[in-house]
DNA sequence: AGATACCCGAGTAATCCGGTCAACTTTACG
DNA sequence: CGTAAAGTTGACCGGATTACTCGGGTATCT
């Protein structure tokens, strides 16, 4: 799973969406205009988005996009799986362990990054675009149980400073 | 939280140095032969790993590296804060409120990038590079409490092909 | 002295990524 | 039917970032 900010910019886009939710199509200059984004981009965005079936799509005069299924059952990683395609391997990755060479065996980290990739999607699977939209995310969602094995050196507590990829 | 490839190589020399952890300084040379990286690319990591007191170096012969805690003590979040430094805000990234414009609320996603960040953070600090050598990190970590909400289609049990950032 | 190995900063080649553009198709409406 | 609104496609670009190299230091051991 790639976060990217175009995977950013897509769950905007989505949530945009679900809240402008009306039952009449939304045009791609309106959620543009809303979230300032550029109208061509976002054309490419829902391109994908429609090709991986979570909008559909609406053409000619008083069309845009809808949302293939309730915002309920709109899953975070759904958006982030239709917008940014897997990725080639470098080196050793989930998904091509033939990358974990040194001799045959699957290389130390493998697995270390297998599991966090779960983590990752599981987390972001457990989050529904009705649950952004409500601003239902902090702290709602489960959290990891095993705590840091040794304090080391200042405190863990929250560290929102963090992201992944610029 | 950037998991870019440098990260990646940075646990992967680690988890070697570890593994022959001896009392003995263990030369760059020898990582590089056994986890097939130019030495070049390991002496700028081991630079920043240095600088972060995550290692040790003794110089001139017989010299190399020595892991400066213990590898039950040295947390997989400790090497990649070391070697990836933290980055600039796109938009809306944890750390940067600022860039949550769309008028003065933070932005609707912005709550869930966050969390996300700290979900990932909590992952990485929750396994040390003794779980990797010790090939203990699959399961053993928590796991998401909250269940997927709506299943659509397919069934979500292991996505372990998943990456983050090429 | 000389060999070994760390140290460091500048440099580079490639990739990626956010974003644009232009042309085409489909549909509504008068 | 004609025109305009909207989606659809795909090629393209330029800047930023990454991954990685090179060359020259400096400490230290024999």
């Amino acid at each position: 799973m790639k976060l990217s900010s175009k995977a950013r910019y897509a769950v905007m886009a989505m949530a945009d969406l679900a809240t402008h939710d009306s039952g009449r199509p939304v045009t791609l200059q309106d959620i543009a205009d809303r979230q300032e984004l550029s109208l061509s981009y976002l054309e490419q965005l829902f391109g994908r988005l429609r090709r991986g079936g979570l909008v559909n799509s609406v053409r000619g005069p008083g069309g845009g996009y809808l949302l293939a299924r309730s915002s309920g059952e709109t899953r975070i990683s759904d958006i982030v799986l239709a917008v940014d395609e897997p990725l080639r391997a470098t080196r050793c990755m989930p998904g091509s362990p033939q990358g974990c060479r040194t001799d045959k065996k699957r290389c130390l980290t493998h697995d270390l990054w297998a599991e966090l990739g779960n983590q990752i999607y599981l987390f972001l699977s457990s989050v529904t675009l009705d649950d952004v939209v409500a601003r239902r995310v902090l702290g709602s969602s489960g959290l990891i149980s095993a705590p840091p094995p040794a304090e080391s050196a200042g405190s863990v507590e929250d560290r929102s400073d963090l992201a992944l990829r610029h």
